[in-house]
DNA sequence: GTCTATACCCGGATAGAC
DNA sequence: GTCTATCCGGGTATAGAC
């Protein structure tokens, strides 16, 4: 989507309806005859984002290198992770069992356990958020934080 | 300060400079000869919350028992909590000290091992977003999730 | 499906009078 | 330290012509 592109190369705040048909080569009204509105984008998005999200977990084995994959495509595609986990989803409109089926390779990982995958993800979104918005140090060892959380 | 209360009663947008002027009975242009803009105000909030989190924090023992203080406080006051964590600090207009004093119990807590209070402080920021954002199913036991983390 | 025109709302911030 | 008047920018979204 031409959405993603716009997000990722001018932030998610640039994400407007006005520039997005701006990129498409049309005018902003013109792209209410294609989505509803801009929440409709932003949930294609997430979609989009949890599904790869999944998908790259799923390509790992053990927590470590889901932990680093987890972080890696994070750092890669910055502002679609912040519109895919920092707010609310809207789950009417997401395919159902998407959210499940991102959370699976995860949780089979930890054999099941609910708890240690909610705190699994909880650490590493904390870490990709605060690495994110500059909150460490510069010299913060973060590959020594991160194996200290799951160690 | 009157922005923290605009800010819990009516959430992180409401803070405005016009809304935050008529809560004081002035207009906004006013607020000109107190502060020297908008940024000025959120740091002054970050400040106030940094503080404010450190010295929860000191009043405990154990990290199971600063997990808890850490979460509930941030519960109490989820938008001034987002102000404070979510956004890069403005380190050049914050007191000297004043995020290392903040951070001083937990780190002290782990015996001065960074690693691990960076992964503690992640945790607990990650399970504290994703509970705010309404991210976990309603019938997840979070108690549990903190013990998982922390254990 | 695209356009133009427009309504409507919001924001931060400044100038200059009092 | 407050006011009024204003500038300038931004956003979502709709109506109606083509």
């Amino acid at each position: 989507m031409a959405a993603r592109a716009l997000l990722e190369e001018e932030g998610e705040e640039a994400l407007t309806m006005r520039s997005l048909a701006e990129r498409l080569g049309i005018k902003a009204p013109s792209l209410y005859k294609h989505v509803s509105g801009r929440q409709e984008i932003e949930t294609l998005l997430a979609a989009e984002a949890l599904t790869e999200m999944g998908e790259t977990l799923a390509n790992e084995s053990g927590l470590e290198a889901m932990g680093r994959a987890y972080r890696t495509w994070a750092l890669d595609n910055p502002a679609l992770y912040r519109v895919a986990t920092t707010r609310p989803l809207d789950r009417e409109n997401l395919t159902p069992g998407l959210e499940d089926a991102a959370a699976a390779p995860l949780l089979e990982a930890l054999d099941g356990d609910r708890n240690r995958a909610r705190a699994f993800w909880a650490l590493a979104h904390g870490l990709v958020l605060l690495e994110l918005d500059g909150r460490f140090p510069e010299d913060a060892d973060l590959e020594a934080a991160w194996a200290a959380g799951l160690g």
